[in-house]
DNA sequence: AAGACGGGGCG
DNA sequence: CGCCCAGTCTT
């Protein structure tokens, strides 16, 4: 733990020359020790992932885009799906946007698939169908930055780039001890360099995946990691310092506005109305309930009805139900509204129940109501 | 530099 | 309920 003490001190400090040849030796020594631990310990206990048993450039790249902000066994069910039904870079630039999108639905962040899609007609055009190997090439890639271009060029490339995420920098917030703040730049520049030094030229892949497999399983965010199983933690200056709990740093983020909407659920026979968003901004392009801003009054909703010609036979209110996003809240009121005729006035679709469990992506934020139809 | 962008799991 | 997560793009 003295050397990644040193190797903070020598990377903020820089090395006096005057030990330069012996601390580089020592430096060496104790570094092969700790990558050899690591590598060690994820031969042993990485888990099976589809992605793993195959690191084809396709499906590495599949993989780490569904797994931005996402987790393992959420993606999981996703992946295996996407690949039997987009096995190519070649189907994935012909894949209609609506099968796109139905097969992201739930998955969330949609720009991540229409940048999937934006980058496979690049490579089909400037590379020939193939995934750029370096990470500079992979980056000019929508969707690629430069924790993506790190592991795509090393898990699939065997590239000596390190690939660092979020969960990284809390490992190596702990390994090195830094109480610095996870926001702030110059701390996030330390830790990739520390990545950087750390990184094993043999297997950048396995080395940057262990590091994160640490992180999912002993290293964890929430609640007491658990250093007693840790094949590093010889090297950890936070669990010697028994402050596991106080690293890493993060400040804590603005509070997420919330916003009332009104939802109807319009049913004209065994047919449910359904409307597009807008291709721009929030679930741009999915389907949703025909909604509203606000809770709106009785008076309002039949003055909101009128407006999409729909004239009611009855309005029965739905339960309430929440939905949260990372930067807004809607809480939501629903009204079940049964029509005795339909006009072709407004833009919605009239889908069957079958058909928008087919067809139509409806995002989460819906799904109370989605439910709700099952029952009426 | 800050905000937008999903959804789910956990304490 | 708040925090976090195998981040990137836009403004």
């Amino acid at each position: 733990m003295e050397m990644l003490c040193f190797l903070l001190f020598s990377l903020k400090m820089g090395i006096n020359s005057f030990y330069n040849e012996l601390m580089d030796k020592l430096q060496t020594d104790k570094l092969q020790k700790f990558q050899q631990s690591l590598l060690n310990w994820y031969g042993g206990n990485a888990r099976i992932l589809p992605w793993r048993e195959d690191p084809a450039p396709y499906r590495v790249w599949i993989s780490e885009i569904m797994l931005q902000q996402t987790r393992v066994d959420a993606v999981k069910p996703y992946f295996e799906r996407f690949l039997q039904e987009v096995p190519t870079i070649r189907d994935l630039a012909a894949l209609p946007e609506d099968r796109l999108m139905k097969l992201w639905e739930g998955l969330g962040y949609y720009s991540r698939a229409r940048n999937l899609k934006k980058a496979a007609c690049i490579v089909m055009e400037q590379y020939h169908g193939r995934l750029p190997s370096d990470r500079k090439s992979l980056q000019t890639l929508p969707g690629i930055g430069p924790y993506t271009s790190g592991a795509i060029a090393s898990i699939a490339f065997g590239a000596g780039e390190p690939a660092v995420d979020g969960n990284v920098l809390r490992v190596l917030a702990r390994l090195s001890g830094n109480r610095g703040d996870l926001k702030d730049k110059a701390v996030r520049a330390d830790l990739n360099a520390l990545a950087e030094k750390l990184l094993s030229r043999q297997k950048p892949g396995d080395f940057n995946q262990a590091l994160m497999e640490l992180g999912a399983l002993l290293c964890v965010p929430n609640g007491r990691p658990k250093c007693g199983e840790c094949p590093v933690q010889p090297f950890c200056e936070a669990c010697r310092q028994d402050a596991v709990d106080q690293i890493p740093v993060k400040t804590r983020k603005a509070k997420r506005k919330t916003e009332n909407r009104t939802v109807f659920i319009i049913r004209f026979q065994h047919r449910i109305a359904l409307r597009k968003r807008k291709e721009h901004g929030l679930l741009s392009g999915l389907w949703e309930f025909p909604n509203r801003y606000g809770h709106l009054s009785p008076e309002d909703i039949g003055k909101v009805l009128m407006e999409w010609g729909i004239c009611p036979e009855t309005i029965t209110p739905l339960p309430d139900a929440k939905h949260v996003f990372s930067h807004l809240e809607w809480h939501m009121k629903g009204y079940a509204v049964r029509v005795k005729e339909k006009r072709e006035t407004c833009s919605f679709v009239w889908a069957r129940q079958e058909e928008i469990h087919r067809s139509y992506s409806i995002p989460s934020a819906f799904h109370a109501y989605l439910k709700a139809l099952e029952k009426v």
